[in-house]
DNA sequence: AATGAATGAGCCTTCATTCAT
DNA sequence: CATGAATGAAGGCTCATTCAT
């Protein structure tokens, strides 16, 4: 594990932004270098590849990112509205000048090569993701006349529902998406067994 | 638009598997014209550039890949299962050895210039797309105490739930994301006005 | 095959000198490219690597060296004066200023890597030169008591004692080596069967 | 000269059998000092350079090198029998799994540079080598009818000998150069002047 | 149309060495 | 005596594109 602070973590928090805001392959060593204004060996110092940058990059923004979202969730109570709020999280998100969508599935996209080791970690950020809105599902659904099971269902159709929201908002550069999942979103938590 | 069984169509044919399966940015000019049998002028009295080679990449498979889908569809009747069907049309689709996920995605992922040209043919894609479902979910409540409105908002969200299942089954290599999916359109067609 | 004044063969030549000279791992591309006078790219469109460029460079010399042999042999009319008359041109070999013994040994010196395909071009060039030595040893011993096995085993020694000249030559930066295996050699041509 | 046992020594050792079935080029620093298991700096607290590393690896293998052959050769009486023997030393040695020839004349090949101060350790080498076939022949023909002079100059030829089929089966990874080379040595063992 | 040589900036990575700690 | 971060030139090679033939 490394301190924070290092020269390491320097490097990192600069090559996150640019891995995000061009993409992981647009981006060169070079740039990396001349923007942390350290030399090229030095860089293979702290890294032994590109690609192990990439993961170090991903692995943070995984937790960078989950600590955004639990932030913007912990002043609220319900579950039930924790999950409504991850939408107005994405929402907040998507203002932001320099957003881009989401640095996984971009990552994803252009890795094809199933052998990539930043693939694992686009994974388990997601299947972690999926879990957390199961979880919220579930308590939500506690006590009420819905089965388990049905309250995992709908955390797995709201996390589908985020997603898509994520990926839709990026491509056509508006908020519909977000509020349109939102809204379904609101509906669900309203369900009640059949 | 040009004649089929061109030397053109040709390159654009060669270069869609290579672009599709390895993504547009880890294809070079060189593998698209060593694949096509060409040398590296005749590829460009074709193409201006790689770019331009890419959106007609992507406009022909927008067609075919509409093609593809609605050839699924048309031997279904009511606009309700043809809504159900594109799901098993994607469960289908994934099946396929060579599956990467959506193209048009996957294109705009891995190019975040906003000039790059490529993307306005990947909004056009998804934007026909989102409207096909806003049509389809209209006509299955046409008739019905649900409002236009809300039809069309139906529609927004299983083009949503389209997407989302998409993109994640891409993510996990796996199904499950389709089928709960499709899982929460159907229950969407059978709304009732509140 | 590629006609004599192509840049390719121009490249080759250029390349030759500084390979032989300075070895082929101590002699990078941009050398080569600078010393020609083109451009990165323009190397890598008449040669797929450096070790192409290589087993050309090896291959033009095999050629050449056995053209420099054989027009010193061609004035010589008898077998047995032509074997000591390649001693004679190892000398007058050695005495030209920028002599670095055999390229085809450093080379193979500097190759470990079985792979590489340098080392047939080495194998091939002293196999065809062991057999030069083999044949005019016949010859030599032809009509003579000496049985053709025999002569045979004559040329193989002279070839050993022609690569122990060339090698230590080199080393010792000295023509002794060659007098002294010139010397047996003499000794040899006169054999008879015990 | 150094205790044994010592790091320094450990290093040398490490790197000796890298450099020698590499070859000295084609080792970097990095591998010696993973192979060892010491940091950057504690190489460069031993050495000066690698080059000087390079000398401490051809000197230690000059020493090590002579005893084993001295070694093979002790249990044998007569200084001709120790010449043939040499032979079969080196047929023995060829057997080994990873021969890659001489040290000493793969170094000189890479080693273009005058300078360098590797070249000098080779050339001692070859030197103490060439003395001790002509110290050998010597010793074999007194007393005989042949004449000092050429009892060293035997010794040179069957020096020749040696480095020829030490190169050669180096070359054609096979044995008959040696064989080849120690026939000869055998009918000159038996010389008598003329 | 078609060719393929030419371009040169750029790719990621390794090199031997230095030096502050 | 040991460490490992820092250096920056150099390594071989690929890139999309241009252009004369």
């Amino acid at each position: 594990m490394s301190k924070a602070g290092t020269k390491r973590d320097e490097i990192i928090e600069i090559a996150s932004e640019l891995f995000y805001t061009q993409g992981f392959g647009s981006t060169g060593i070079k740039q990396i270098i001349d923007a942390a204004g350290i030399a090229k060996g030095t860089f293979y110092t702290h890294f032994t590849s590109k690609e192990q940058l990439g993961v170090a990059w991903l692995t943070g923004r995984h937790h960078e990112w989950n600590t955004w979202l639990e932030t913007s969730l912990s002043p609220i109570e319900s579950s039930g509205s924790k999950l409504t709020a991850c939408f107005q999280f994405l929402k907040d998100w998507l203002k932001e000048s320099n957003y881009r969508g989401c640095a996984f599935l971009n990552t994803m996209a252009e890795t094809p090569d199933p052998e990539n080791s930043m693939r694992s970690v686009v994974i388990q950020h997601k299947q972690q993701l999926l879990e957390r809105f199961q979880q919220l599902a579930s308590e939500h659904f506690a006590g009420t006349t819905l089965s388990p099971d049905s309250a995992t269902q709908h955390g797995s159709t709201i996390y589908l529902l985020f997603e898509g929201a994520l990926v839709e908002s990026q491509n056509f550069q508006d908020t519909w998406p977000v509020d349109a999942a939102l809204n379904q979103v609101h509906q669900l938590l309203n369900s009640k067994a059949a």
